[in-house]
DNA sequence: GCAACATAGTTTTATGATGCAACCACTGGA
DNA sequence: TCCAGTGGTTGCATCATAAAACTATGTTGC
């Protein structure tokens, strides 16, 4: 198989995501849906890409549950594409990766949109990664367990 | 150019981050660095891939700032990767990619690993998102508002 | 009810990226 | 010195990607 390697019986959860989303169109296409696009039209009109390209990763997100198509909506007879709730479940990825880029950029200027809370309209805090009692823990503060029950394997 | 539709310039962020690690290997790579791995030969035999494509992807790697080459540490005269400050910010975007999985995946039985807190041994929390005044948020709370200014920065 | 246009794709074709294998340079040890 | 291991680079076949043309419906104007 000369194919993207696909980890998809990889026990790794990271590469198992990144089997779904890992790739360039995916997640900007996720992130239109999560501004509330839901059009073949709207998606490629918004993004710029090809419509081949379109059509193929949007069957890719449908076949990998992220999204599903309605029938209707606006009373058209077109159908759209709309996330299921493990594609709104991306959405701390989509946070991650904008907060890591407002954090590191060469050219944070060049980046003109802030994530707000809606109801007070300030920026949101840095995603907090907790332990079980309540503290706050760094990349340092963890580390991998294998999982009780079934095979071992190291990853 | 009918490259990978370079996003370099664009406004958002999201696109910027995927412009750097956006592609398949370079997670990867960045989970096996946060796991401790420096030389090559661990890259590559860990991750089962093709040398050159593993050069090609550590020289992108350093090139953005996410890796430096350090001359060497274990006494022979090889040279190592190692994450710069960059890189090991991109440690909420794996745990992400993983808590996704953890959720969502259809086969999660084949997820043999847990991220924990070390001190305790015990599993983390999912990502928070809180709001300035530490209300939890989701997707549904927020909204993007643009930026005033090209103010000062923090951090 | 038919022509013109918009929507939502598929097909075609060209080129860039990926992956495997082979090759090469250098290091370190016997 | 020879030889194995490390750290790559080069060639070549294959695959994915992208732009543009084409198609098949649905919709609108008249």
């Amino acid at each position: 198989m000369v194919k993207r390697t696909s980890f998809e019986g990889d026990a790794c959860p990271i590469a198992r995501s990144l089997d779904a989303i890992g790739d360039w169109w995916s997640l900007l296409i996720i992130r239109e849906a999560l501004f509330g696009l839901r059009r073949f039209g709207e998606f490629q009109s918004k993004l710029g890409m090809a419509k081949n390209i379109l059509a193929v990763r949007l069957r890719s997100l449908v076949d990998h549950g992220i999204l599903e198509t309605a029938p209707a909506s606006d009373g058209s007879a077109y159908q759209e594409y709309v996330l299921t709730e493990k594609g709104r479940g991306t959405f701390p990825i989509l946070v991650a990766l904008r907060q890591w880029s407002e954090e590191f950029d060469d050219h944070p200027e060049e980046i003109t949109t802030i994530l707000v809370d809606r109801k007070k309209g300030r920026p949101v805090r840095k995603l907090e990664l907790r332990a079980d009692d309540g503290r706050l823990l760094t990349q340092a503060d963890t580390t991998l367990k294998l999982r009780p029950a079934p095979r071992r394997r190291s990853a």
